[in-house]
DNA sequence: ACCACGATGTTATAGTGTTTCAAGAAGCAT
DNA sequence: ATGCTTCTTGAAACACTATAACATCGTGGT
């Protein structure tokens, strides 16, 4: 594992504390529903904590099987869709288009800019924000007199862990 | 309209002469079939030309109405298809994965980076290849140990011609 | 002319997402 | 607490997007 893979990569490590991931999402999900005064329903949460409970992304199949492992019955694909687009919504969680698939956003409360860093071999999706970059970005699209809205960068590529193993 | 709107904009005009965008991408299309030793038959021209009948993105039922308005029978959704990707894998046309359509590519010969923008008024998707933004990009991500493929951008706003029209 | 290979036509099937409507639960005012 | 309103849920049907399988046809090379 290189030096740059210390405590403040962006990348989560396979041996990282996810329950901490979960909780501080958890916590930042509650308190934009209050500020938004939307409900976080028990379908809603549920559909939540499987997004969450991967780095990967998972498509609503993949939500509808794991809620069905979990115990829930009645997983219908629409209850399945319903509760993503709240969550979107929300900004809780972020549809990968190039994938047809969701993950958990990193950062809730705080992060505007996202460029999806996408691994092709271990598959785990990487919310990576920042904001220079993206803001350079559309800083040149500006100059030629286009108008962006929030841009959807997805960069299918190599994760540092999947070059390390030297899959 | 902003004298940045001159004959360099990266924006198709409404005004312009679209048959020489045509004319000139069949000729860049000959050229690259010839290289790559396949063929440009009767089907995949026809629907390369329905992709570059409009600057606006188009999904694949647009293409088969398209094809049967223009006398085509029997346009089954697989033909379109299988003639749509060849055309994404000779790199003659681009799928936009935010909106499942596809657009015709403005330089299938040289360029290679990609960014989309998508006006969300006129639906005209602009295929702007400016390597530098694209590269400052990449360095970025690399810069973090993430080993990037061609990076999607996809870029939602208005248009200037749109933003003229103070729709 | 014959063969081999790729392209096409056709049908079936899987995957993805939306619409619709009825029923249920939560919040709010009286 | 009651009733009203609104949002959420359940369920079925539908529409859109994409792929698989296989027989047939055409083209190009020998």
């Amino acid at each position: 594992m290189g030096s740059m893979m210390g405590a403040h990569s962006p990348f989560p490590s396979p041996y990282h504390d996810h329950a901490r991931c979960v909780d501080r999402a958890l916590s930042e999900a509650a308190e934009i529903c209050f500020q938004s005064g939307e409900r976080m329903t028990a379908n809603r949460k549920a559909v939540y904590l499987q997004v969450l409970s991967s780095h990967k992304a998972q498509n609503a199949a993949d939500i509808a099987v794991g809620l069905a492992r979990n115990g829930k019955r009645s997983v219908s694909p629409m209850m399945v869709y319903r509760a993503l687009d709240f969550l979107v919504e929300q900004g809780l969680i972020h549809k990968i288009s190039s994938l047809n698939a969701y993950i958990g956003c990193a950062e809730p409360m705080t992060a505007r800019a996202h460029c999806f860093l996408i691994c092709t071999v271990c598959g785990v999706v990487t919310d990576y924000h920042d904001e220079a970059v993206v803001q350079q970005l559309t800083k040149h699209i500006r100059a030629i007199g286009f108008k962006p809205k929030s841009p959807v960068v997805e960069v299918p590529g190599i994760c540092p862990f999947c070059q390390d193993s030297e899959c």
